[in-house]
DNA sequence: ATCTTTTTAGCACGAACGTGCTTGAACGGA
DNA sequence: TCCGTTCAAGCACGTTCGTGCTAAAAAGAT
C-alpha cells in the first residue's frame, strides 16, 4: 500500500485555512488558489480532497453548524442538569446564549463563518440545504430553552413559538451587531441586552 | 454646449439597477458588466457616471440608507404627532418597526441591499464610512421611539441605551430571518414578535 | 530493490473581472 | 454651418477564478 495520511485530518487542515479566510476577508475570497495557500498546500493537493470549490465550501459549512449546534446542545444539557430558578441556571443559560456570540477569538470566526455562509445560501442553492438544517437545529434548541424558561412551561403552543423566534430573533441580531460594529457593541453590551431579554421571558429578575 | 441628459436620473437609474441586481443576485454579481446590461448601457457609459466600481457601490450604499432611513423619519414623525397610548399610536409604532422588514417587494429589495451592502463593509474599507453612519442614523430613530415607549420615559440612561440596542437587535434579526428563511418566519410571524417585543416595554397590551 | 497506489504539484484553457484609453455619435451655442 | 463639450460604446491589458488533465514524488507491500 502507498503513503499513507490522515485524510479526515487533513480535510480539517484545509476547512480551518477556509475558516481563517473567511473570517479575515470574507467568503468571496475563499478560492481555492487562497484557500491552499494558506494551507500551505497547492491546489491540486487541496482538489484531491474535495472535488470542487462548492464542495469544499459545502462541508466547511457543515462543519461550522456541527460545531456551533454541538456548543449548544452541550450547554443546554447543562441547563438541564440544574434546578431552575437557582443563579447557576441563569448563569448556565447565559453561557448557553453566549455561544452565539463573537465573545472570544474562537467564538468570533465561527460567528463570522456561519454569518457568511447563511448570507450565501440565499443566493447560492448549493448551501441551502446546510442553511436550513442550520435554522432548524438552532432553532430547536433555542425552543428547549424557551419552554424551559416560561412561566408556565410554555402552555400555549403558539405563544411559544413566538417567543422562540422573538429569541432567536435577538440572538442573531447581537450577533450581527457585535461582529459589524463592534465598537458600539461590545461583549458587555450584549450581555446586558442578554439579561433584558430573559427577565421579560419572567423567569430572572426585572431589575437586573 | 453639448448633449445634456438629466445626469441625476440617469445615475439613479444604474443605481437602481444594482439594486435590483444586488436583491436577485447578490453583491458579488453586481460588477460594471453585469449593471451595465442590467440598466441596458454599456460598460463605458456606466463608467461615465461612476469614476469606479467602488464609487458605484459607495453611491448606491448610501442611497439605500437615506431611502431607509427617510422612512424611517417619516414614520416617526407619524408616531410624535399620536397621543401615546392610543391604538394609532400603537398602529403608527408598528408601521415604524414594519420599515425594517421585507414586509413588500420595495422593502424587501431595500432591505437585501442594506444587510449585503452592511456585511461587505466589514471586509471592504470604502463601505465603513457608510455602515457607520447607517447605524447612527438608525439607531437614534430606534433610541428617540424606545425613550417614547418605555414607561418612565427613559430615566436611566443606562437602561434605555439597552432596551434601544435590544430592539434594534430584535430587528435585524428579524429582518435577516425574514430574508433567509421566509418560509419560518413570515410577515405574520414578524408581527407577532414585534407585538410581544413592545410588550416587553411596558405600554402596549401584555396578551397581545 | 521493485511495484502500486496515494499524495502532491503544476500546466493550460476559457471565462469574468476592473480599468486605462480611444473612437464615434449627439447636440446646444457661435 | 461648424465648433466644442458631453454622452455612448468598445477595445485591450493584466489578474483572478474553477477545472480538466498530466506527471512527479512518496512510501508501504512484495
Amino acid at each position: 500500500m502507498p503513503k499513507i495520511v490522515d485524510a479526515v485530518a487533513r480535510r480539517q487542515d484545509v476547512v480551518d485555512a477556509v475558516f481563517r479566510i473567511i473570517a479575515s476577508d470574507g467568503l468571496e475570497r475563499a478560492s481555492l488558489r487562497e484557500v491552499a495557500e494558506e494551507a500551505n498546500l497547492a491546489v491540486g493537493s487541496v482538489r484531491h480532497y474535495f472535488a470542487s470549490s462548492d464542495d469544499l465550501l459545502v462541508h466547511s459549512f457543515a462543519v461550522v453548524i456541527d460545531r456551533i449546534v454541538g456548543r449548544l446542545e452541550d450547554a443546554f444539557s447543562t441547563v438541564e442538569s440544574v434546578e431552575p430558578g437557582t443563579t447557576e441556571h441563569d448563569h448556565a443559560v447565559l453561557t448557553l446564549l453566549g455561544q452565539f456570540l463573537p465573545l472570544d477569538e474562537e467564538l468570533a470566526v465561527d460567528a463570522c463563518v456561519w454569518m457568511a455562509f447563511r448570507q450565501a445560501a440565499r443566493i447560492k442553492p448549493v448551501l441551502a440545504e446546510e442553511a436550513g438544517r442550520s435554522h432548524r437545529a438552532v432553532a430547536a434548541v433555542v425552543g428547549r430553552l424557551v419552554m424551559r424558561l416560561m412561566p408556565d412551561g410554555g402552555t400555549s403552543q403558539e405563544r411559544l413559538v413566538t417567543e422562540a423566534e422573538r429569541l432567536l430573533a435577538t440572538m442573531d441580531g447581537l450577533c450581527m451587531h457585535a461582529l459589524l460594529q463592534p465598537e458600539w457593541m461590545t461583549a458587555e453590551g450584549c450581555g446586558d441586552v442578554l439579561q433584558a431579554h430573559l427577565a421579560t421571558l419572567g423567569r430572572l429578575p426585572t431589575n437586573r
